[in-house]
DNA sequence: GACCAATCGGAACGATTTGGTCCGATTAAC
DNA sequence: GTTAATCGGACCAAATCGTTCCGATTGGTC
């Protein structure tokens, strides 16, 4: 019922991007000394988000990053999915079944969760993340 | 973003014993032979969940386990906090704070997803898991 | 045109947590 | 008092997660 610690790297990580979503352009290590994280987590942590198509990565010397999509359209479940794959709960969801789903009763129930929790992480785009304060 | 197969269990588990609340008493190898869970993953469930109050466990010959609460005052959250420990997508929100928290500025908004997934959680009672089909 | 430097990408290693199994302590019944 | 059945805790193996390192690619510079 936790999040591993690279998806929260990862939401950390890209927060910081979009705040250099305005040059245009940034490194992994730009992002490693602003965030305090170490330098090759954050090389894995663009990878995974560049894969899933959330980062525009260029190679080569003046090389950088770059946020693939406006930072509004950029949600909490995005990230998410991208370093941790898919948001289910539990196996019944994305695999077939359950290696003991004899008589199951709660996974007809599980979806229901499920899509709770992926429309509260749907409902925080980037933009509120990347705020230096809470708004409240 | 996915529970552990212990707490998938649990709920499993908790929804066998509640069918089971009737009579009153069942015992650890009763509900592994009809959730098809190995016998002694259940034992330790069971000594989880019982730390937890959420079951009543009686030793001896002729002993066995009841629902220390009625069905309904037992929810997918109580289940899943017995197992994995208190509901908390990051170590910000429980611990004291990140290792990297310089300038943590998502870390105001994890309360709010923490929340709203537990929520989600809690508003699912075990009455309903135990349903044979799902309502609809 | 060739060299060099900087960057991303993938692969390998180690650590931690999770899941499964076993044995002992406790208790009620006989 | 003995026996039998149960829960409770402790040990061990496995998988995943997290970190680190090395190689491939690309742009700038001479």
């Amino acid at each position: 019922m936790r999040l591993s610690n690279l998806a929260d790297y990862a939401v950390v990580t890209m927060s910081a991007a979009a705040r250099h979503c305005g040059g245009g352009r940034t490194s992994a290590a730009e992002l490693a000394a602003e965030t305090g994280l170490p330098v090759p987590t954050v090389q894995k942590l663009v990878s995974k988000l560049s894969a899933a198509g959330l980062l525009r990565s260029t190679r080569g010397s003046g090389g950088g990053l770059q946020l693939a999509r406006p930072a509004a359209a950029i949600s909490v479940a995005d990230i998410v999915e991208a370093v941790e794959g898919p948001i289910a709960l539990t196996a019944c969801i994305e695999g077939t079944d359950c290696t003991v789903s004899h008589d199951c009763s709660v996974r007809p129930h599980w979806p229901v969760v499920n899509q709770a929790l992926r429309g509260a992480l749907a409902g925080i785009p980037l933009t509120q993340l990347a705020l230096e304060k809470e708004p409240a």
